[in-house]
Parts: C-alpha cells; structure tokens; sequence
DNA sequence: CTGTGTGCAAAGGGTTTGCAAGTAC
DNA sequence: GTACTTGCAAACCCTTTGCACACAG
C-alpha cells in the first residue's frame, strides 16, 4: 500500500509520537485503523490486509497496546478486538467509554456518547479501569432490518 | 466428592429445575460455584476438580450456560469465566450486574451492589445486554497490601 | 429402553516463542 | 553499527468434534 504525502506523514507521526519504529506493516495497520471506525480483531485485519504475515500483525498489535496506540476493546466475544486510543490519557490508559457488540454484523464499535456510571459508592476496592460492554445490534444493522 | 444429604439434595434440585440430569460431575461442579465467590474459569474448576474430565467441563459448563445455570462472567481477560444466575431472570438472562477483575490475584468478582446506567438515551441501536466491567484490586488483596 | 452424559483421541483456532535475515535510526 | 522489526517454523493453550461406552430417567 502507498500512501499519498499528507497521509503518510501522518502516520509517522502518529508513529514516532508513541515512540514506534516507522515501517511499512505499522502504518498499513495504523492507516486501517484509521480508516475503520469499529474495533479490529487480529483476524480482521488479517483478512483485509492479506499481505501481512499474521505473525508481524501481532507483535504490531502488541507494540500499539504497550505504546498506548491502541487498547484492547473489551465486548464479551472470545476475540481480542483492539481500537485506536484517540483520546485516552496514555500514561494512565484510562478508558472511560462503552463498546457494543452487534449480533448481526458481528462487529464492535465505541459508543462515544456513553460513559460508565461513577464508581465511588464502591467501598474497600480499588479501581483502575471501567469499561461498559453492551451487546445488542448496531445503528447500520437496525436499518438493515428495517 | 460425596455430599451430605441436605446439601445433596439442593444440588439434585438445582439441577432438575433447570431441567439439567443429575450426574455426579455436575453436582460436583454446582457445589464448586456455590462454595467460591467468584468467577471460575475452564482452569480454575479443572484446578480444583482434579478428578474430572478437561472435554467432560467444557460440555457441562455449556449445558449449564445454555439452561441458565452460569452465565459468562466479562471481565476483559482472554479467559472465558462462568458464574451463578442467581437472581437473574432465565428467559431473557439479562445481567444487569459488573464484574471486578483483581489485578492481583487474577480473580474475578460480581459487585452485586452496582448496575449497569440506564441506556435508553442511546439511539439507533438496539441494546440486548449490558455488562459493566471493573479492572482494579478486590478487597480481599486490598487489605492484605495494607 | 431411549436419550443424554462421559471419557478418550484427534483436530481446530488463536496466540506466543525461537531464530535468522532484514531494516530504521 | 546497534537495536528493533520481520517472517517462517514450531510450539502452546484453550476449546470443539467424533465416537464408543455408560448412565439417568
């Protein structure tokens, strides 16, 4: 894949700024990420970019999740499924936002406009991350249905 | 594992009403879920229950899935854990509880005493299920780090 | 007796590790 | 030049499937 001047800049950009090695597997994968706006699998990822050797994919996935350029989108499933961190706090890798499971598509994306509930009234824990995990069908596949 | 008759029969009735035979493998794994207060994984049962079949688990945490027995306990790890419906309504086998993974001591908890918020103000999607998802340190390991 | 559960072996799928060659900085 | 990344092979772990035998109802 080549991309054009503005995009590639912005991906080693993207790249150096988590202090990642700048090499053509990071930003088809990064690009991809970018692209898509629902939370990737290894196996999905895999099977759009056909190229890559999947061993390479996840080490790569691995070195975003460490580097906090993406995080890992709990959603219930048995697949890890990992989402670009635009927003999160790096250093503490918080993520205060919600992931839903759609049944049709079998897809997972953020909910952006839900935020889990305050956790204060939690006695004698100790908390570190909330994430909201909602399963049901997604706004495309509603429509779909009718 | 030989039970007591009181405890024996409970087991047996647990079973039946969730329309479940009453074997000696399935007794001994109800018997599990109800003494430990957490989630248990495939791992964590095979574990304990040395005597009993890998494949033989798999299945009968399927049956008991699958009749509203245990119900899949998310808590952002690659493992798949189980833990009882209690209260939770068989049919619909919504959850509307969270689930506390311990940094610590890998465990898993259901904090009974929070709910999921209100998510009628999402839009466009149909919501089936949701789950609340707590990465931190339980209160057991709380107080024994000081 | 009939349908279900059990246990073994084998296979499947996702993920990790070891190592040699290649590449970014 | 040095340290990191890549790609291939092999290994690993968790989970599922097929089949014969055993057991609950």
């Amino acid at each position: 894949m080549v991309f054009d001047k503005k995009m590639d800049d912005r991906l080693t950009q993207l790249l150096q700024k988590h202090k990642l090695r700048n090499t053509s597997v990071r930003k088809e994968v990064l690009a991809l990420f970018m692209k898509e706006n629902r939370a990737l699998s290894s196996r999905d990822i895999e099977d759009i970019l056909q190229d890559i050797d999947r061993i390479t994919l996840y080490r790569t996935l691995k070195a975003f999740q460490e580097k906090g350029l993406v995080h890992k989108a709990t959603d219930g499933t048995d697949v890890s499924r990992y989402a670009l961190c635009d927003d999160c706090n790096v250093k503490e890798h918080f993520h205060e936002h919600a992931h839903l499971h759609c049944d049709e598509c079998n897809n997972t994306y953020c909910l952006e406009e839900l935020s889990p509930p305050d956790l204060k009234k939690v006695k004698g824990v100790k908390i570190r991350e909330v994430e909201l995990v909602v399963k049901g069908v997604c706004a495309q596949c509603v429509n779909a249905l009718g």
